[in-house]
DNA sequence: CAAAATTAAATTGCACACAATTGAATTTTA
DNA sequence: TAAAATTCAATTGTGTGCAATTTAATTTTG
């Protein structure tokens, strides 16, 4: 049952898979933002919603799924979420209502100041020096490849 | 409503999110797993499961979580559905019946035979050297640092 | 131009994650 | 040792992800 050593199932070891550390890396990270981001009352889908909002303005379903790389089975939910609380406006596109147009409402655009505090605090509770940091987003680009 | 340049709000641009290229690269690696762990009929929280069991043979559900940093509210119905599927069995321990140990059964650890072709699979599908692999485990390590 | 193909969002169903609570078993402590 | 505190798994409820399907709108094509 065990494999001390060179065994036949070396590659089977948790230690050795690729996809565990990322993906329990990840949910760390996402622990530690749950705090900071219940201050905005949001929840980290939520946010990368906004942020994307934040810079863009107006953008469709669509272009917000290909930024985050989420689908409208997803999206939908969050966005209707996110209009309940009044942070967003949902409308049809008028040149083509296939399209529904996703825009910040006053309020949105006000929780952005709030957010600011975010990124500070993060760094806060994340140890990795901006390098590593660097080197992190670098290689995990990588992975993107090929699509 | 644009950020081109040194914006007052570049601190939240997506792209410098701590959260956000981790969090992709960790789906975009369980989508690149998923057709390969559908041969074996495993998803893959089943699959690290399994992992785990095939290391260290009976263990208990709360060895299982501190290992994948998982709890009792997502194994729970995880370990139903692999005793469902006669991978595994659920037994209370003797000495202390609040642990229920889980070992594998002959079918779960004959399923070890056909999960060794699962790692080449990975690395043909996810474009990183060696090299660059172990940059990013070791990153990702320092980010359980101070828990 | 009309039928066929494509596109976008919504819906449905399944499988996690995880916080919070519950209930049973065990350990600690006064 | 009996009450209090702790531990463990299960349960409940919310919020994603994502595949597959549906419906409506638009574009392509014969």
């Amino acid at each position: 049952m065990s494999d001390c050593g060179g065994g036949r199932y070396d590659s089977l070891l948790l230690s050795n898979q690729m996809c565990f550390p990322l993906y329990a890396a990840s949910r760390e990270i996402l622990r530690r933002y749950k705090p900071i981001l219940d201050e905005l009352g949001l929840t980290y889908t939520q946010y990368i919603t906004m942020l994307v909002l934040w810079e863009r303005g107006t953008v469709s379903v669509r272009e917000i799924g290909s930024t985050l790389y989420l689908d409208s089975g997803t999206l939908t939910p969050v966005l209707k979420k996110l209009e309940q609380k009044g942070l967003i406006v949902r409308r049809r596109d008028e040149s083509d209502e296939r399209l529904l147009d996703i825009s910040p409402t006053d309020e949105g655009m006000a929780l952005r100041e709030k957010a600011l505090e975010v990124p500070g605090k993060i760094c806060g509770c994340v140890d990795l020096t901006k390098e590593e940091a660097e080197t992190l987003c670098k290689i995990l680009s990588k992975i993107f490849g090929e699509r």
